[in-house]
RNA sequence: GGGCUUGUAGCUCAGCUGGCUAGAGCGCACCCCUGAUAAGGGUGAGGUCGAAGGUUCGAGUCCUUUCAGGCCCA
């Protein structure tokens, strides 16, 4: 007797006491309660419910009452699944058919089975055992970039570390060594700023503050340490809970003092080429505290200052005249506006834009220079009477021409910039370098000093007019003012409410000032061949390293091209300290020879060193003596530490020495594999170093990939609470479908991502393990040592030729994608052949002999062996995409709960089927046409038709055993020519056991109408 | 504002250097099977290739402009 399950119940809509109604969103099952619907004569009373599976996975449904459907139509409501018995079954042979079975879980319930891999594969020690399995085999070197050690993960290292994994898996399926280290950045303003709030939040930021200095950074790094530890050890686990394999045991962070100690080693390679100097550079200071501040540091407030615009006197008439092309009486003066006036003193230039019109113009007597466009703006605002334009020119002809700075003695010039607008102002912007970010960089590019008369306390040096001297800058402001008003410089002030940079600890405001700063230059030449960096890194990006997208290339070289000398000192303390000195007579000492001897003490004692040792214990291994570069008369016992901490990017950016090169893991790295952001950051940042220090790119490849937006494409942000968190997508699907859906999208561009796309790939996930599953359950009776037939062994026109040979087309391809990281194409290529090669193919095809032949008859031992090699090869192939599922395939197909498929490697597949098979394909559209136009004679089962196929080439015959099998018809006649016939083959007798009207279906011994094969399977 | 980049069926993507009636998978609709069964098979309907101009005998593919995104700068 068949049992089939029939789900019913009332529903409001239908009020009635007999509701008999069928539910379901899925299509099969819905067929075939209608089917029945219509035989117990309720077809009116039906009705779908889509998302039944998930409304009764929740117990929604529960709610409904359910009714017995068929044969008690009236029952009580009873909350449950009733059975449905089907009394029209026919004689049954089923417990005579091999039918599949198998400990493969249609279900793959991920959730709680991959937590037990993770748990199996560490028990087994399988990183480590790949490890020294490997130790002989050729090494594939990769090397990770460090994400920040704060928060959670996000989607975005899902994508990064899921697309590392293939990197990694597949090149262990291709028998590499990978020693593949993880690793995390871990200094930085971020958590120092973290730290820093939490500490002042708990009230202790007051006794931390009253701390020595060096004790005070000591209280802070300790707590940074701490924190950033903390976060390490969450993201491992969130990293681990993603199946990526790694040496995670062994981790790298940059705060290890064997991290730090290389990282300072990279410093002093480069302090040998001649490439690091110390500078000026404006940076946001904080009067308050006597610090520079990041911009993460900086509050925005409304403040109200003084504005003033001022006539800057011309030095010669004579060549304005040329360049306006007309006579001028009185000296003209080129005006600019500016709301800091205390920075007058520091200006050194006046920049204009190039394609901006100047005009020449008499206002209420006094001539001026200005952008045209804001004359009248300007008249208007200081109430002039009469304006007289005189001439106008491009701002490009106005450069070069020198002024008089109104109260100190020197004369300025005018430069240009393409910064200046005309929204406001005069469209002649005062540039002070020392004083200003764009100021900064037009100085840098007019060769002018970061000239910055202002202390640290916000004092006026010695270097400006008396009247100024020792002054504070605020107080400075109206007095400027003042004086140029006196001086018949001021054209004009007013007060001005603008937006402007507050201290975030002290809420005071702060200013730009330029202190003394560590560079990497760019294009200073290297002592090792005379090459800049920039012209070494923009030669390795255009011969030397491979872009993964290609126009990664265009956008690093351009990016290479335009960027200033990387400004390598922080005023902060959590980093590693830049380990300078202070002489006695005031000049900096650090060679690179007291670098390696202070790396060597932070080898040893990590970088807290710097904050608890005296200048004497930390040089203890350095000897001026043996130092070329040791300044006259060093005298260890009047040097005092200086404390700029490194840049973070420039210890992440060495890490192909920290790592690398320091575990003896292999140089440079097959590929660094980031987001596209990083081509300004780590990828560029490492290469810097890398060529200044060793010469070589630390990167043979650069593979980038997008950034995960929403459906819509938009950016995810908290803010537009658009995200998807990663814990989530692992709770509802798990990290196979997971990894599965990252190994589907193209991955180079933008990524849209939806929880709704983890149900699209969970399907897809789905159909591959049910072909997998179909697989192994056809191999229960199946001993590869016995009955296994080699794969080149079958015969070229079996259909088991025609479906290896398929796979080893998809296993070259699949390996071939894999080694160029386009894992999409390795991911159509896999479902392709388990949708169409095997599951419409292959599988349908084979089914009659597989339950129906003999156990051991030759063909159905072909197909098996055929599936063996189908299977191992999927689990190879799918190893890097689904680690879990791979694995979880193997052990069943091994019949070995101990074996792994990461200590497997691909297996050489060659098979080649005989080219007529495409005279067999060449049919295959007509066939199901003619099939389907049956259909409407009444014949809907495929096994109610026997097929006549046109023949004219002669090509069939040797198929002739399958095509049956291969069009799922009862049998099949070839013919001359002609169209694809379908025969009716109801009237003939249908074998009870394989249902197929066979010529040689007739009555035998047991009583049973059996064909000649399955008779004889069965010995009647 | 600048550099790089994306926009092809409801969804994810193919479409090489211009020459098809613009393809595939998923999804959807319909059908078959009920011996892969919360599975499996078949058939079919979906696109003025972001928009507008232009070059060309011919443009999804080249050019210009434009709209909407993304990353990095300013």
């Amino acid at each position: 007797m068949r049992e089939r399950r029939a789900f019913c119940f009332s529903h409001p809509r239908f009020a009635h006491d007999d509701s008999g109604i069928i539910f379901d969103d899925d299509q099969s099952t819905n067929s075939f309660m209608r089917k029945n619907a219509f035989s117990h004569g309720c077809q009116d009373r039906l009705l779908m419910v889509r998302g039944m599976k998930e409304r009764m996975k929740n117990g929604e449904l529960a709610l409904i009452s359910f009714r017995l459907f068929c044969q008690r139509p009236y029952a009580s409501p009873d909350p449950t699944l009733y059975t449905m018995t089907d009394a029209s079954s026919p004689r049954s042979y089923k417990e005579t058919v091999r039918l599949p079975k198998t400990s493969f879980a249609m279900k793959a319930n991920l959730v709680q089975s991959e937590p037990a891999s993770m748990k199996r594969w560490e028990s087994m020690g399988l990183h480590d055992q790949l490890l020294a399995a490997r130790s002989e085999a050729e090494p594939f070197v990769f090397h990770d970039g460090p994400p920040y050690a704060n928060g959670n993960i996000h989607a975005g290292h899902l994508l990064n570390k899921v697309l590392k994994d293939f990197v990694v898996r597949s090149a262990l399926m291709e028998g590499h060594r990978v020693h593949y280290v993880p690793g995390w950045d871990t200094h930085g303003l971020p958590i120092e700023h973290k730290v820093m709030t939490e500490l002042h939040e708990k009230g202790k930021g007051a006794k931390i503050d009253g701390l020595e200095p060096d004790a005070r950074r000591m209280a802070i790094r300790r707590e940074c340490a701490a924190s950033a530890k903390k976060f390490i050890e969450l993201q491992t686990t969130q990293m681990k809970r993603l199946l990526t394999m790694a040496d995670y045991a062994h981790p790298y962070f940059t705060m290890m003092p064997e991290f730090e100690s290389k990282v300072l080693d990279v410093f002093a390679l480069l302090l040998e080429q001649g490439v690091v100097y110390r500078a000026l550079k404006p940076v946001h200071w904080s009067i308050a505290n006597k610090t520079a501040l990041a911009e993460a540091e900086l509050e925005y407030e409304d403040r109200e200052d003084l504005s003033v615009y001022v006539d800057f006197e011309a030095v010669d008439k004579t060549k304005l005249e040329t360049v306006f092309g007309c006579e001028i009486d009185v000296t003209p003066s080129f005006m600019i506006w500016t709301t800091t006036p205390w920075t007058l003193p520091a200006n050194l230039a006046i920049a204009v834009h190039p394609r901006n019109r100047y005009a020449l113009v008499e206002m209420d007597g006094s001539t001026s220079i200005l952008a045209s466009e804001l004359v009248d703006r300007v008249a208007k605002k200081a109430g002039v009477e009469h304006v007289v334009r005189l001439a106008e020119v491009d701002g490009e002809q106005l450069l070069g021409l020198e002024y008089k700075h109104p109260f100190c003695d020197r004369l300025g010039r005018i430069v240009a910039a393409d910064y200046v607008t005309l929204e406001d102002g005069t469209g002649l912007v005062h540039t002070a370098p020392g004083h200003g970010a764009d100021d900064y960089r037009t100085g840098l590019k007019e060769g002018l000093p970061a000239y910055c008369p202002v202390k640290e306390d916000g004092t006026y040096d010695d270097s400006v007019p008396a009247w100024l001297i020792g002054k504070s800058i605020w107080d400075a402001n109206p007095e400027v003012a003042e004086h140029l008003r006196e001086s018949g410089h001021l054209f004009h002030d007013h007060k001005f409410t603008h937006s402007y940079p507050h201290d975030w600890r002290s809420k005071t405001p702060v200013i730009f000032r330029s202190t003394e700063q560590w560079f990497i230059s760019v294009d200073r030449p290297t002592k090792r061949d005379n090459k800049s960096l920039r012209a070494m890194a923009i030669s390795a990006v255009e011969h030397d390293v491979e872009f993964v997208p290609e126009w990664g290339r265009n956008r690093m070289r351009g990016m290479l091209e335009s960027r200033p000398d990387w400004c390598l000192s922080r005023q902060r303390a959590w980093g590693l300290p830049i380990p300078a000195f202070k002489l006695a007579d005031g000049t900096v000492f650090l060679t690179s020879a007291s670098v390696r001897a202070i790396a060597a003490r932070v080898a040893e004692k990590g970088s807290d060193c710097w904050f608890m040792e005296t200048p004497a214990e930390l040089l203890a291994g350095y000897d001026a003596k043996n130092d070329p570069d040791a300044p006259a008369g060093f005298d260890l016992s009047t040097i005092t530490k200086l404390y700029d901490i490194f840049d973070v990017w420039f210890e992440a950016g060495s890490s192909w020495n920290a790592v690398l090169r320091a575990r003896g893991l292999g140089y440079p790295s097959e590929a660094y594999l980031e987001g596209s952001d990083q081509h300004r950051g780590w990828f560029q940042l490492s290469l810097l170093p890398a060529l200044g220090a060793t010469g070589v790119a630390p990167f043979k490849r650069l593979v980038t990939h997008g950034f995960i937006v929403d459906k819509e494409g938009k950016k995810m942000s908290k803010s537009l609470g658009n995200t998807i968190e990663v814990e989530t997508v692992m709770k509802d699907h798990g990290a196979d479908v997971a990894r599965w859906w990252t190994s589907s999208i193209d991955y180079e561009n933008d990524i849209r991502m939806d929880i709704e796309f983890f149900n699209v790939a969970g399907e897809a996930y789905r159909k591959v393990r049910n072909t997998i599953r179909y697989l192994l359950s056809n191999l229960e009776d199946f001993d590869h040592a016995t009955h296994g037939i080699v794969p080149s062994a079958h015969r070229s026109d079996s259909l088991e030729a025609w479906m290896l040979a398929e796979l080893s087309r998809v296993q070259r391809e699949v390996r071939a994608s894999y080694k160029a990281f386009r894992f999409r194409d390795a991911n159509r290529a896999i479902f392709d052949f388990c949708n169409d090669t095997l599951s419409a193919g292959y599988c349908v095809a084979t089914k009659d002999r597989l339950y129906c032949d003999a156990a051991d008859s030759p063909r159905r031992r072909a197909a098996q062996s055929a599936m063996y090699t189908a299977a191992a090869t999927l689990c190879r192939m799918l190893a890097p995409l689904l680690p879990h599922t791979a694995d979880e395939a193997w052990r069943v197909l091994k019949r070995d709960d101990a074996a792994c498929i990461m200590l497997e490697q691909y297996e050489a597949l060659d098979v080649t089927a005989d080219s007529r098979w495409e005279a067999v394909w060449a049919l295959e559209d007509a066939v199901g046409k003619a099939l389907e136009a049956a259909k409407s004679n009444g014949i809907d089962n495929k096994l109610d038709a026997g097929l006549v196929l046109p023949d004219p080439t002669n090509q069939l015959q040797p198929f002739m055993g399958d095509l049956a099998d291969l069009f799922g018809v009862s049998r099949v006649a070839l013919a001359a020519d002609g169209a694809v016939q379908v025969e009716d083959l109801r009237e003939q007798p249908r074998c009870e056991r394989s249902w197929r009207r066979d010529v040689s279906v007739r009555l035998r011994s047991d009583g049973g109408m059996l064909s000649d094969r399955d008779a004889q399977a069965i010995g009647v």
